[in-house]
DNA sequence: CGCAAGATTGAAGGACATCAAAGGGCGTGG
DNA sequence: CCACGCCCTTTGATGTCCTTCAATCTTGCG
């Protein structure tokens, strides 16, 4: 991949927001780039940090397997996303693996060499700071949901969310960018294929949805923005 | 209040952390401190912050009213810990309210000031991204036992962690360190009074707590962390 | 065409919320 | 100091949301 095109994929990350053209380039020097493929386990909860990733391109899954064997997904991040940063900055071992979901490319900066950056450039530290801020507070508004909200109000917020974060406009409304199952919702919202299953075919039949294999489009957004809210 | 009871309330705090003499003495300079008492709303959901609060004794209730009137606590803050710091931070509204949960002693600077002293000493915002981290890690942990466990085995995390914050030795066992009701268990767990009041009988009744009126226990923690990791 | 992965649907059961009512403990005011 | 009242707690009954299990259907691909 051309220097150019890694420029382009880093800046769209809040991480280098408002750093000096100088800056960015010494940031660059110190990056590498990879590509993997769909399903490739980036890393391991319990695992030990050892690079700073930003995601250039795709989507990547994190997510917690829990006692009982259920998986639990706690983020979908996409392009310009931190992927395990709160571990590194930190220093301790991931609370959560992280998978690419889509074919996805991957930009790093070795640990070491990532804080160091950080020290030389304080805005680095200050983006990032805003930026674990936005994520503690995302997961203390799914927190709040999950506590108080039904299955159908928090699968119609979770549509929404992703739909919100990389959905493309579709013939007749919004579609998630990528291939997700019935499963993978389950995942995100905290329950069971079976009720993802029944919640979208119902909102199939009053045209809410359109909904297919790996499949979903929005095509009223604002009943379901109504469902999220008033779960009715 | 003293200034040196003040500078024994402070280092408390993890924002102060690895701060030379000198810039302690700096940033207790601008320092404000107060008393409340238990009950009063320090912030409402929606506010925009003006100041940075580091608790220096007492506990605080960070909370959401959510839809349909139920209220769901996200956090019990103790000493040393920041209020509402994600805030004050990005500068965005708060997105949550925050009650002195028993009688309280703030301290705090301005949000100008604390920005000021972040560029000042460098120290303070690593340590701001180390504790914001820690939350987030915190609420993570929390969304995930929110999604897949049930409530028997979220009580048990729930009091093993308030024990674990501000837990004082009783005479046999860990007791909550401040008045708690049936009810304020529930909100934090996501489940109302009752479930909770039947869960803590049926432990009372095997030995593994003592309950009283706003009053829990912990006579048995290994059996309390075997239910919490693996549901029985 | 056949297989595998995903999706749907029905039935049954369980966990949990809700409603209703009654039983303590504690402070306050008489 | 006692009694009243308030708040917290307990307990039972009932209903419902949701999970679980099982089976079938669909879709896309080799």
């Amino acid at each position: 991949m051309s220097v150019p095109a890694v420029r382009e994929l880093l800046v769209q990350s809040p991480l280098v927001a408002d750093l000096s053209p100088p800056a960015l380039d010494d940031v660059l020097q110190a990056l590498s780039v990879r590509m993997v493929a769909a399903k490739t386990m980036l890393f391991h909860q319990g695992d030990l940090p050892t690079e700073l990733i930003v995601l250039g391109k795709g989507i990547v899954k994190v997510w917690q397997m829990r006692a009982g064997g259920t998986p639990a997904t706690l983020h979908m991040l996409g392009p310009g996303d931190l992927v395990g940063a709160v571990a590194v900055f930190r220093r301790i071992p991931f609370p959560a693996s992280a998978t690419a979901f889509t074919e996805c490319i991957l930009l790093s900066w070795t640990a070491a060499r990532a804080n160091e950056l950080m020290e030389q450039y304080p805005a680095i530290r200050t983006n990032a700071l805003d930026y674990v801020g936005r994520r503690a507070e995302e997961l203390a508004h799914r927190l709040g949901e999950m506590a108080t909200e039904r299955v159908e109000q928090r699968i119609a917020r979770t549509l929404l969310r992703l739909a919100g974060q990389t959905g493309v406009a579709a013939s007749e409304g919004i579609e998630i960018g990528y291939p997700l199952s019935r499963q993978d919702i389950a995942e995100i919202v905290g329950t069971d294929l079976y009720g993802v299953s029944r919640v979208l075919r119902n909102w199939a039949k009053q045209g809410l949805v359109e909904t297919g294999r790996l499949r979903v489009v929005l095509r009223n957004r604002q009943r379901l923005e109504q469902i999220a809210n008033r779960g009715g």
